[in-house]
DNA sequence: AAAAGATATTTGCATTTGCATACGTTGTGA
DNA sequence: TCACAACGTATGCAAATGCAAATATCTTTT
């Protein structure tokens, strides 16, 4: 047995009103307007989130980053291939075990990082224009219950 | 010239604490999640976007939908090919102009969104556990505003 | 301690993606 | 009204994607 959709969802469903799909446009707006400042810098959206992460913090295994960076593990396995191949990153040699890598960020790849920061927090500042310290704080707030609630139990 | 990276962000900037970011894991999981279910019925994400912008409001163009369902024109186009195959959407014959296209929803195509629906707003209810219907239309609030900002001015 | 099961990553393969470009249609200025 | 710019959509092509399966390593069971 499955939920039926109850008739008044039907109705008053509005694309606008819901959170998911509001959350997509914000977050898909503005990753494209990053994605066009990085085209000239011969960068994928990809590329950034996986440098964000790492510039967070090294050495993590790649299922970790693939779960902060949103990515598949099979896309990530590769993507990280391909940055290797511009010395961005690196797999380390030095493992904590056989099967499990870490992943670390080069000099070069931080670099990068840098370069981009006030790129993405620019236009971070342009969607926030008009909030006030304490509405972001509570913005923030509402995404860390979501995540929080959306985590594997 | 161009912004420099100022070293107060450098050493502060935290992922967890970026609103971007938090907001494109949440987003990332939310969709990860309903994708799991739609796997089941042999439908993609993307489609599943795109029969609920048509769901609210038929008729609309090519260029509209990809903004309302954020994906590129040329992405589109061809996801909307295939959608016809299945009989899910339809390109109206009579369209407004020569070149502007009329996308349709079908009722089989409406069907399916009416089976799906219930799964989105149950990730959607999962993620909103323990926010109050005040936060929520704040949330709301806080993400139209945010959209606005980005809107082309 | 060998076999079976878990875990972490990679790879084969078919599909999808999106940039650049082409195509057809409509609007505009000489 | 004839060129020519602007617009909306489609397509060629190279690259990226992700599921499923393979590989390699570690852990547990018997």
């Amino acid at each position: 047995m499955y939920k039926k959709v109850r008739k008044a969802d039907l109705e008053t469903y509005k694309l606008d009103d819901s959170i998911p799909y509001m959350m997509n446009r914000v977050a898909g707006r503005l990753n494209r307007s990053l994605e066009d400042d990085l085209q000239k810098l011969g960068v994928t959206f990809q590329h950034w989130r996986v440098l964000a992460v790492l510039a967070r913090g090294d050495g993590i295994s790649i299922a970790d980053l693939s779960a902060y960076a949103v990515v598949p593990h099979s896309t990530l396995s590769r993507l990280l291939t391909r940055l290797e191949g511009r010395k961005l990153v690196q797999r380390s040699e030095e493992t904590p075990d056989g099967r499990t890598a870490r992943v670390l960020i080069t000099p070069r790849g931080r670099k990068l990082y840098e370069r981009i920061l006030p790129l993405a927090t620019g236009w971070r500042d342009e969607a926030l224009v008009g909030f006030s310290a304490g509405e972001k704080e509570v913005l923030l707030g509402f995404l860390r219950r979501m995540l929080g609630n959306l985590e594997i139990r």
